[in-house]
DNA sequence: ATATCTGTTCCCGCCTCGGGAACGTGGCTG
DNA sequence: CAGCCACGTTCCCGAGGCGGGAACAGATAT
């Protein structure tokens, strides 16, 4: 783990620190119980035990067998953040049937504390496997999510993006400095979409195009694939219009909200 | 609110309950501030100051505009607690072919803390409107998914269950008393699948099979619609031939996992 | 400019919470 | 069957965390 960057100041509550590295590492790993977590996380039992028995009063923690897991309720809480995002349905429609038509992957991404969070994605028929999913973050800087929505935000947002930016080179492609970075948001600026040329992961490119409702950038959509069936011709060809008139549909739904 | 049922003594943590009392409220209302929160709660600005600062840091809400929302990474722990529950996969893609066949809402529950949690639905072209979500909890007494599930489960946690349970009429069908249940119970063992007549909803009829795995219940699937399509015959017919056989698909998909 | 919201910070004192150790229990081993 | 160990649970204590009140600071509207 890398020191976390989101630390502004002001008092934190050690109780529920711990209730969360306890449901953090119950994400990780079900069906512990209290003398491992308590192992885990340095704690001693008791206290361990009266976070579980505090947890599974509020149903976010269940007992099953002799160990504990999350609990259901996590997903009645995603359906509703789902809908506060708004239009949710709208986006999951479009990126479904990209993903259908072209057989590869597509993924809807939005920034969030500086990072590029998945908020839908959708796997075509040869799709290549990979480890994104959804709710889980992403650099700016790497992908071409994240580029596309970062050349879109408001000028002081990037600049305080930018400055928190710690530039980790994923491949012999990536990103490594605010220069570079600041021209290619120019780049992705003047044509409309962005390019991911092997900048994350080896072997795979995409291209991603900006949803916007009135000037203000909603997200992005993208599409992902091997570099041996994303050509250069193609990426900047067919598979860029493929995204931006999905980008397109999305915004016209999302235009009398 | 009725008084929670699952309690279990055992000291239980303040702050941790002050945290998820954010949470919830932040669910159902998203955009809300510090003063807002404080009254709604009870509590004075710097307690729950502390506390959102806290949760922001965890990436458990996010700051929008002038208020918090929950922020997407309960996308991703719901899309892992999928993962724990097991053969999500497979259930969520037969639930899903027999809606697009049939038309109607179709749901898959399983059985926690007493209650009938929906693991996934998916609603058919003419599908009825209902109020159930993901991730929410249901009676066992009232619908034909929680009859059902019960009706497989040990006969030990059957009467742990039994005992706890109170029956509040939803509707004049609505099962009233413990006699009337274990009756019921018998019947769907003996039928191999379970119906609500109005019992939950007025106007609404289901049938369920249950999904094993190795004489040990796993959940049931279900499928819901409107009285008048839904009439006895094909209740009793067609329909619970729909659901035992998508049932039996999943069943023969999980045995080798 | 004044008033009134908001979010933030700073303390203080009570009481909560974390820890250690003892207890109860079930399962495995000899 | 006795013994042991691992587990969850309970009890109690003392330190310090946490909730609250009040003062401060910005923003917006009047």
């Amino acid at each position: 783990m890398s020191p976390q960057p989101n630390k502004r100041p002001g008092r934190t509550i050690r109780s529920v620190q711990i209730a969360f590295n306890i449901i953090d590492l119950l994400q990780e790993e079900a069906g512990i119980g209290v003398t491992r977590i308590a192992d885990e996380l340095g704690h001693s039992k008791s206290t361990v035990h009266s976070h579980l028995r505090t947890l599974e009063e509020r149903r976010v923690i269940v007992r099953e067998g002799d160990g504990y897991r999350l609990g259901l309720r996590f997903l009645d809480v995603a359906s509703h953040v789902r809908d506060q995002i708004g239009n949710f349905d709208i986006v999951q429609k479009e990126v479904d049937s990209l993903a259908e038509e072209t057989g590869e992957i597509v993924q809807f991404g939005v920034e969030e504390y500086g990072k590029v969070s998945y908020l839908h994605k959708a796997q075509g028929e040869h799709a290549v496997e990979t480890l994104s999913r959804v709710g889980t973050q992403q650099p700016m800087y790497s992908t071409s999510l994240g580029k596309t929505i970062l050349a879109y935000l408001p000028p002081e947002r990037i600049e305080e993006i930018a400055a928190a930016m710690e530039y980790e080179p994923k491949t012999a492609n990536t990103i490594t400095g605010p220069e570079e970075l600041f021209a290619e948001l120019e780049t992705i600026r003047e044509q409309g979409y962005g390019i991911d040329d092997e900048e994350n992961i080896d072997g795979l490119r995409c291209v991603s195009a900006p949803v916007k409702n009135d000037e203000t950038i909603l997200g992005a959509i993208s599409i992902t694939g091997p570099s041996s069936r994303f050509t250069e011709d193609r990426l900047h060809g067919e598979l860029a219009d493929y995204v931006r008139s999905a980008a397109n549909v999305i915004e016209l739904n999302t235009k009398f909200s």
